[in-house]
DNA sequence: GTGGCTATTTATAACAC
DNA sequence: TGTGTTATAAATAGCCA
């Protein structure tokens, strides 16, 4: 019997309170159930006692994962906000860095000079020249290690059959410029002119060069 | 007048159905949070009527997030992983765009020539000296972009007093071109192992799990 | 989609085993 | 701990606004 009107305020008493939880916990699922089941709807009750003890109750037909993934859908409350927030603004960084470094980029293909001012073109004319040097140096030295190696190679083979000249004029097709990286995207470029050296006496120019760039999205 | 037994079947007429969830619903709020007060219990009630409409009960002095945090740690049942996980890939994918478009600005930069083949730097070498005359002719139209503007400013201003030429001179001691964008992104991730409970299939831990990414700079 | 109303059905507090 | 009983409080279906 329920002797006097039941008071909604906390049950001081241990046993009674965790007898309540029990018997009322059990009524909650219940109409929890007659609700999933009258009218169609999907259910889910997550509960810890005082004793912190969990018990759930799901509406058949579903799972609390999928109730849980659609209300964080749903809601605004975006439950799992700390870690998503922080994940989109590092995730922002990354792509206006990302952009950024495109810019630089194209800038050094000659692409979007028009956003420089005269002081930036003058430095970046600096730099491509300082490269071009850089670049031309190592070129040489390459080719001279390849020659170097050649060279011992037939000496060994003792095939004194080819000139080294002969060699080192066929270099350009020997290797075939590998692209790398799947998804292509961003930004590709082509060139198909031949260049004169002035000061370059061993280079000899191929039919084409290509030079692309596959940068990852 | 609850007039005759309550079938705990669906509810079919489309009208009754909707005030019978209404009503339920509220019936069983009150009773969660009747359970939540003398019982000292957190309860989260997450559900979606027929007609995907969320409510959400949750019991004062907690969160609904708090309530499911703390599920997913003490259930077996990762609710996060696939944003988590996605997430994670997305971040993976940037960082390692990021990387390659460094690779490439350092390489224009005449730096670790040592991974191009002997096609690569040849591409490169015809790179440079293409960009380097296109930055030239650029800047050459800038600077006579703003003599010309000087010129008609002084004509205007009727002073004569400075040479075209000395305006002009200056400007290679103007500054250099920076490179922004080299900050560097990485990925902390802490977790504390919560405590293993041998004896309770279900306990909710004292200390709660703390994902964190950091971003470094 | 609420907010009464009322006859009934349900839930349950207190007690007992 | 669990289970049953019972007097009473609550919930609620159907109806009207």
């Amino acid at each position: 019997m329920a002797r006097g009107k039941i008071q909604i305020k906390r049950i001081e008493n241990q046993t009674n309170r965790q007898v309540t939880y029990s018997k009322r916990r059990n009524g909650l699922f219940k109409k929890a159930h007659e609700l999933t089941v009258l009218c169609d709807a999907r259910v889910s009750i997550i509960m810890f006692s005082s004793s912190n003890k969990l018990h759930e109750f799901i509406s058949p037909n579903t799972t609390t994962k999928e109730i849980i993934d659609l209300y964080q859908t749903v809601s605004d409350v975006d439950v799992w906000s700390a870690h998503y927030e922080r994940m989109q603004e590092t995730k922002r960084k990354l792509l206006e860095t990302n952009r950024k470094l495109r810019t630089q980029i194209k800038q050094r293909l000659g692409e979007c000079l028009d956003e420089l001012d005269i002081q930036e073109l003058r430095s970046l004319e600096e730099e491509m020249e300082n490269t071009f040097k850089l670049v031309r140096e190592r070129k040489f030295k390459s080719l001279g290690n390849q020659i170097e190696t050649t060279k011992k190679k037939e000496l060994r083979a003792e095939d004194p059959h080819y000139g080294l000249v002969d060699k080192g004029g066929d270099y350009d097709s020997v290797l075939g410029y590998q692209i790398e990286g799947s998804r292509a995207y961003a930004l590709r470029y082509h060139q198909n002119h031949h260049h004169h050296y002035p000061n370059h006496t061993l280079h000899a120019p191929s039919a084409s060069d290509i030079i692309t760039f596959h940068l990852l999205e």
